[in-house]
DNA sequence: TAGTGGTCTAGACCACTTA
DNA sequence: AAGTGGTCTAGACCACTAG
């Protein structure tokens, strides 16, 4: 099965587990080409043999090499090496989380914050009443005093709560992008899209109208699975881009 | 730990393996709140005595919870339950590729595809030298007779192969998209951004110049880790958006 | 029927944290 | 020292696929 005859072992004094390692060597043996698409791997019992590990170890390992979706195990079949997919890649916004957290300089500003009244729009969003109390807030953020992000969100009013002040504080983005946050919410959904700057939101953001944006939606649901919070966020294009990569990347 | 005297049990007889069960179950009490963020898990050998399951069983549904990232585990401390946080949002490309192969009437027009010589930018994306040669393409996405997606690509040419037609035959991306791929590949590296669409473009997409678009750039490596192929894709923003979920979800 | 992966057991030992 | 999660063993049985 390996082109060559040195063939790696499992050093069992690494620090480095038992299982991570033969996750490492079958996806080498993936990067490398010694494995191609559709290639079978070994069965299990013959890693057990090769390797002189137990079931339960190739097992995890294998799991692992189908999470990261660089193989494909069917029962009774055998396990296989996955074609590359481009389906398979991801973005994460944790990468712009960290353009919110990690920039030197970066502070929000309240631009706004007043009680609307749920239009139709507004109350289908947080399946509430149209006429309802909600929350209007318009937040900019800055790095290095250049504005980024605007932020719009519409909170459900909670007359259990004291005042507007402390809504405030919930801060719902804020608080989630930060990581300290937010008790209340519990699932969120979130879309992504290119957009065209109106002329208010190129205002606040200091570019041209009509500038590209990406633009952030989230609505997000409490532990009784209502909507208690709708809003998105525009981030200026030039200064965010996602990164995704796909295949056996040999190391990682 | 739980809210009420009614606890749910593994089912042995059921469909649902044991460890999967055992992750719906935790899952369930954290989407309703019975176990808060921050909240401490049960110890392992607690699941074991509670479920009747054995330590490997716990172990394997606790991975999967830590790999959801709904708890994390610290070694010596316990398994908490983490808080929402927005950074966990992946947006899969999955999505877009659904479009193409699933759009009822979709198909591709190559616009052009000829043999240029890299100037500096082109050279240094692929790794090559300025002036040698590559193979262009542009190629155009009709959906529904509309266009949606705008390709180009530079992929570098290798004169092993016999004749440019059957390079063309690689059609890197689509490929890629399609899922009947591409052996040449092995890893990728993938951005995209918002853009505004330059006249060239829009006209291509029958859009006004300006318009918002999504771009998608890719480089594609081979075996030996060098780029084969650089070029990106510029989609309709009025017809792609991308999804994403964080939180409990109670199922899936 | 033979071979494969999928699940599961009933423990063991270790490393780490906290007190 | 006690409690936690992290790893691993050496099997077992089952469901599925293929010849």
């Amino acid at each position: 099965m390996n082109a060559d005859g040195k063939t790696k072992t499992i050093d069992r004094g690494s620090y480095e587990p038992a299982y991570m390692q033969l996750v490492r060597i079958v996806s080498e043996q993936i990067a490398t080409g010694i494995l191609h698409p559709g290639d079978q791997l070994p069965a299990e019992g013959q890693f057990c043999t090769r390797y002189s590990v137990s079931p339960m170890t190739v097992r995890r390992a294998i799991n692992i090499l189908v999470e990261r979706r660089l193989v494909s195990a069917t029962q009774g079949k055998g396990t296989f090496v996955k074609p590359l997919d481009i389906g398979e890649a991801v973005f994460r916004l944790q990468e712009l989380k960290d353009h919110w957290t990690h920039g030197s300089h970066t502070n929000v500003r309240l631009l706004e914050a007043r009680i609307v009244f749920a239009d139709e729009c507004i109350a289908s969003k947080l399946a509430i009443s149209p006429g309802e109390r909600t929350i209007y807030m318009r937040r900019l953020v800055l790095q290095e005093d250049l504005p980024t992000m605007y932020h719009r969100e519409y909170l459900v009013y909670d007359p259990t709560l004291p005042l507007v002040e402390a809504q405030l504080q919930i801060t719902s983005l804020e608080g989630l992008l930060q990581g300290q946050n937010s008790e209340g919410f519990r699932r969120g959904h979130l879309t992504i899209e290119a957009v065209n700057l109106k002329e208010e939101e190129a205002g606040v953001l200091k570019v041209p109208t009509g500038s590209a944006a990406f633009y952030l939606e989230h609505i997000f649901y409490d532990f009784h699975n209502h909507p208690v919070s709708w809003g998105g966020l525009m981030c200026r294009a030039d200064h965010f881009k996602l990164t995704a990569y796909i295949g056996a990347d040999a190391d990682l």
